[in-house]
DNA sequence: GGTAATCTGGACCCTCAAGTCCAGAAACCG
DNA sequence: CGGTTTCTGGACTTGAGGGTCCAGATTACC
């Protein structure tokens, strides 16, 4: 991809990275030029064309990279091992808190209604995303299906795709409306959905809850 | 709002709004420039300027205004009556209908990112039509609440708002990802989650469906 | 019909920000 | 070291697009 980068240049380029991400963080990707990047990051017009030939769009796009993989990051550990409702409960609470800290700027939806969605390049990294995302709560049905606390006959994919589209929506009327209880309702709702799934009791146990 | 506007003012003024969302519909806000509207509407830079003094940002908030009303209106008659479980099947349909056809492109979603989600006329476009939508959903609630298909003690405005974040998730998972199975799978199980909260039969009716 | 408003055409201006260029400094490599 | 590549600084060009202006056409209203 990039080739030949001595460890400076490659400091560099990370240092613009992380710049134009906190700028557009703060102050939204339609009003951040290239001159903010350039002030804030402590380098010349020469530089961003040096590392990113394609000029702004390839920064745009390096910087979604980056955005999308916080994404991802900020929900670990419990993402990752979402294998008790005690677990689910701890992601949900992990979600609902990134969110509302993040508030109204959602820098990778911004980025990409800027990059256009039908460009390779951002189709990759949201693709990349949103599949990440749905195998890893896919997974956590699956974990619950096997200690028997969920429905087996629950398509896991599936439901795991409701829950993200749950989370999205959640965090875009979070950004619309500044209210946080469209993403808590959302999560809570999800994860009751599975709750309320687990098969009739064929043997004994009656109650409702574990 | 806007004072003294003859017949043939107004027509222009609308042609204008709607050759604008138009033309955002096919190419994106970002790239739409006051001379692309001009074109399309066969109108002039003064014309634009003399319906919309503000400029630009006053024509993208009209035009935001126009989509959020095409939104729900999209919806209806479903939305309107949902009223039974037929209802809200046929509601289902509609929207994933309405979304599948729209595709790749959310007018509305771009409009907000680009106007700026603090700008007060932003928020209330968007709040109008986000409480209006939840509003709809929620009576649909109440009526099955009503008719003894739902678990009275379900809050019908959290389920509702749950609801609408499935769609919205679903529907930015769509135009992200081309795929229309998020919004799907969003919207049966939250049908699917009325439809079990349904109270345990206390007066026979075993059968599980209606 | 007159006059006062609204409406329209299009040339012009002006800012801002993306992108270019080249020269010089620093770093790598034999 | 000497040559070559990578890296950096900053002035300059370019163009797009939002916004202004004013003169002239059209319409409303008495």
């Amino acid at each position: 991809m990039t080739r030949a980068l001595t460890p400076k240049g490659a400091a560099t380029r990370l240092r613009i990275i992380e710049g134009a991400a906190a700028e557009i963080r703060e102050n939204g990707v339609a009003t951040t030029t290239l001159d903010d990047v350039r002030v804030r990051t402590g380098t010349s017009k020469s530089q961003l064309f040096h590392y990113f030939p394609e000029g702004k769009e390839e920064l745009l796009l390096a910087v979604a990279r980056h955005e999308a993989e916080r994404v991802l990051t900020d929900q670990q550990p419990h993402l990752g091992a979402l294998t008790s409702w005690d677990a689910w409960r701890a992601w949900r609470d992990t979600v609902v808190e990134r969110y509302r800290r993040q508030g109204r700027h959602c820098p990778l939806n911004a980025l990409m209604s800027q990059l256009g969605r039908s460009t390779p390049g951002a189709q990759a990294v949201v693709n990349g995303l949103v599949d990440r995302w749905q195998a890893e709560l896919a997974a956590g049905v699956r974990h619950l299906q096997a200690a028997g606390e969920v429905d087996p006959g629950l398509d896991a994919e599936r439901t795991a795709s409701s829950i993200l589209a749950g989370v999205q929506g959640g965090v875009m009327l979070l950004m619309s409306t500044g209210r946080v209880t469209h993403l808590e309702a959302a999560l809570d709702t999800g994860i009751e959905h599975l709750r309320r799934s687990r098969p009739a009791p064929v043997s004994g146990d009656g109650a409702v809850r574990g």
